[in-house]
DNA sequence: CTGTTAGCGCGTTCAT
DNA sequence: ATGAACGCGCTAACAG
């Protein structure tokens, strides 16, 4: 029953006048106080600021939108919630959003209908100050309505459009993956390609195919193409696809996929099918999810929460209208050797 | 205030006053025509929701908030959005209340530390309908807190003080895994629990150590508390537990875990350790997390997504005033038996 | 059934 | 540096 000492605040309504009263200034100064404007005398903010924290005042996003303020909110928009990846990503942002006052709105897209109804809908109604698109490619009459309605727009963990953006190189961490394989000796190396739900057949994340070709054609390879398999994101698709590939004349013997979850199911076919890894196949996947270290899979490793935090200070500042951001951060990623991989079977 | 370089002086932006007059009705009019308010001639409705429709018009939230009307907007407060079982959770909600034209605020709340501080201050004050709080526990003062919103609440994926809730019964789910080890004739059966971070030591779900006990006691089996080993949410924490149960004089033949994330952290160690599973050691977890089909972990499936569903259905139906809404939701759990779990040694 | 009117809480010109 | 007044877009009484 009795809260915290000091802390006892509860009149469910409290507006502006209210602190402007008690802190003996006007409405309006009251309100340039709260928002950090020009020509208020710093004694006089500092009192009316001391004043909103000890009545525990917040201002209302509603009236103050409607008075041609800010929203103070900011939309994610994510494509699969569910997923490790995109609840890493928001938890990242949501920490930096909020811890700057911002109201973090989701949405969640999943298929192009989705999008396009998101992308509609939103603008009309200025519900926010902000959107961040999370590995989501945007359109070009998408981002023209975005941008018509004056809402800035950050990418995070992808690149999209012309947007400022945080992203790691998808290239890189693919050639990471495959040089360890080559490396290891392997020269038959089969990949496992995540499609893009609205466009199967082709990789979601096209710099991880790349990263693949671009590796074997640098160590001298020719490329084989029944070893690259493109299937839905998952597991499950990950066990399907390395099934085609042992029932291939000459199956590889080394895989690298496209994530650790399709790496997991291929892992599942590779031991029911009798064979062991590494001793028999090597197999390298990319993210380094929690569970991958669990299952001693050897992955690269690529710092999400850090995407999205960065992706919120980014945000921030442009919001703030700092002229100094950098709106390009493409951040590190690593190998991270386990026990999945080995040299290629007699070769040592 | 610092927006784009260009003001936009093309706004497409309408007003209730616009699609009243498009109707020839008045604001009033229009506005219980689109809210659905009694006292509107159907073709009246009709028409001004035609017209609505066609000028690709929506309710600014914020004005209708203002104006004393809801936000049409819910908040869901949740711990650990970075988990399978909250991405998913959350994907479920997001899915109906946006079906319903709801707008989804995401308040991340970490550990104990987030918690205090968003129940002190109430960030969704005054800015939402309605408040979601997953699997989190709602303690007797943070629910004085909350109800001094006055909104609706409900509890997803747990059971919280007393608000209407809808969840799966831990209990019960303890005790298909459990049951199912005790049928395959283990009688050294481990436990490993995970704690509550804000509570170490204290099983999050107690639930799940009370199925365990209730199990243990049905099969006239005595407890040995050493066998009984409670650590930290997650997959590490899973693979020290069962080192410590592994250097036990008499290790168990079988591990139960409260969840699919610390059994596999625990399968690791096992592993390791020379041992085989399911031929030395029986392990089973509770969660059906996706990743357990990959890994052929036996398990206690429970509807996570739909928990979220369903909740949102039972917060509409509250929001809209309905009479006859379920406020207890338990739906059903079921054993999934995969590759994981065997007889006890010595006993086929 | 429908129209009129008065704010909701705040940012913003204008004044001073 | 500060204050007074206006209006953002809408819902909620009240009339009619």
């Amino acid at each position: 029953m009795s809260d915290q000492p000091p802390r006892m605040s509860d009149p469910p309504q409290m507006s502006l006048a209210d602190i402007a009263k008690a802190s003996g200034v006007s409405l309006a100064t009251a309100s340039r106080a709260l928002n950090d404007a020009y020509g208020v005398a710093a004694s006089t903010r500092q009192r009316v600021l001391d004043i909103a924290r000890q009545l525990d005042y917040v201002v209302s996003p509603d009236a103050a939108r409607l008075a041609g303020g800010a929203t103070r909110r900011v939309a994610l928009v994510v494509p699969h919630i569910e997923r490790w990846f995109f609840g890493e990503l928001v938890s990242g942002l949501e920490h930096e959003l909020s811890a700057a006052g911002l109201d973090v709105l989701l949405y969640h897209v999943g298929d192009a209908e989705d999008r396009a109804e998101f992308f509609a809908e939103l603008p009309a109604r200025r519900k926010v100050d902000a959107v961040v698109v999370l590995a989501l490619p945007v359109g070009e009459s998408e981002r023209l309505r975005l941008e018509l309605m004056g809402v800035t727009i950050v990418a995070a963990g992808g690149q999209s459009a012309a947007y400022p953006y945080v992203r790691i190189d998808d290239e890189v961490a693919a050639r990471q993956a495959v040089d360890h394989l080559l490396r290891l000796g392997h020269t038959r190396i089969g990949m496992i390609s995540a499609a893009d739900p609205d466009q199967p057949g082709w990789p979601s994340l096209p710099g991880r195919s790349q990263g693949y070709y671009a590796a074997l054609a640098a160590a001298g390879i020719t490329l084989d193409e029944r070893l690259v398999i493109t299937v839905d994101w998952g597991g499950t698709s990950g066990a399907d696809a390395m099934a085609r590939l042992l029932s291939l004349p000459t199956p590889p013997t080394a895989v690298y996929a496209h994530s650790d979850e399709v790496a997991l199911g291929a892992m599942r076919t590779i031991r029911r099918a009798g064979l062991r890894i590494p001793e028999d196949i090597s197999i390298v996947g990319i993210d380094d999810h929690p569970l991958a270290d669990l299952v001693d899979l050897t992955t690269v490793h690529q710092p999400v929460r850090e995407q999205g935090i960065t992706a919120a200070r980014m945000l921030l500042g442009l919001l703030r209208g700092d002229t100094d951001v950098d709106q390009a951060v493409t951040l590190p990623t690593y190998l991270v050797p386990r026990r999945t991989t080995a040299a290629a079977p007699g070769r040592l």
